[in-house]
DNA sequence: CAGGCCGGATTACATACGTAGTCTCAAATG
DNA sequence: CATTTGAGACTACGTATGTAATCCGGCCTG
């Protein structure tokens, strides 16, 4: 997968939000949050393009784009990349350094605790 | 805190992991590991001192670098870069997401068991 | 048909980054 | 003292990225 900067990504979540959109669409939902002309947008868009990372085609509601990778595998990528450079691939330890520095909320910690006693209970 | 790239990165590892080392003992934890020549790491040097990331002296061992960043701070301003980017900022939706993925080890549950016990223990 | 609109290509410029060589000046050494 | 060594500045070049404008060709509309 070829990396899609952090600008490309923006797009990229505005097209997993809802999909597919119409260019002046694409345009609005980034344009005006991240203060960018409507130029910048289509650069940005001719990058993802070039990426195949999105594919535009004329669908029912006229010429629209949708996203050519899935989020899931986006955020894993991302997700993996910086536990192997941090955190020996591991999540845990990430997991620890949150709590170790504080910064872990109690909902969070409340979540964890759901999540453990799922994966445990799908194991039997 | 600015930006330290992927590259220079590898050489504040060297430093969290022993500090302080002499050029030359940074050159050669880095270099060869990474195949750069000591010319780009004495660059990748130049660039951190400029960042104030590491800070060169002349000790007792002679002249030495050593990281004016605390390993913790680093990967904390990472971590929560990406939690903010890809999970509204929190901790638990990144686990989720891995364990929804099978990307979660077996090894990674139990310390993330052990991790909640502490953290509940530790608020008694 | 002519003009306008639109999408993608192209261009522009600056910074960051990856990789590496060269130069300069100060300190150390013989 | 002369020479060597070494650290940091400077240079080089290509790619990536951020931000944005312009251009060009195809399609649609009046």
């Amino acid at each position: 997968m070829q990396q899609i900067s952090e600008a490309e990504s923006r797009i990229m979540e505005a097209l997993w939000r809802k999909s597919p959109l119409t260019p002046e669409q694409v345009i609005a939902a980034v344009g005006p949050e991240n203060g960018w002309a409507p130029a910048t947008v289509k650069t940005l868009i001719t990058r993802l393009l070039k990426k195949k990372a999105i594919a535009g085609a004329r669908e029912a509601d006229g010429y629209c784009y949708r996203p050519l990778i899935a989020r899931a595998a986006y955020v894993q990528s991302e997700s993996q990349g910086l536990l192997d450079r941090l955190f020996k691939g591991e999540v845990a330890p990430l997991v620890a350094h949150f709590a170790e520095n504080r910064r872990l909320s109690s909902k969070d910690v409340k979540q964890l605790k759901a999540l453990i006693a799922k994966i445990e209970e799908d194991k039997k």
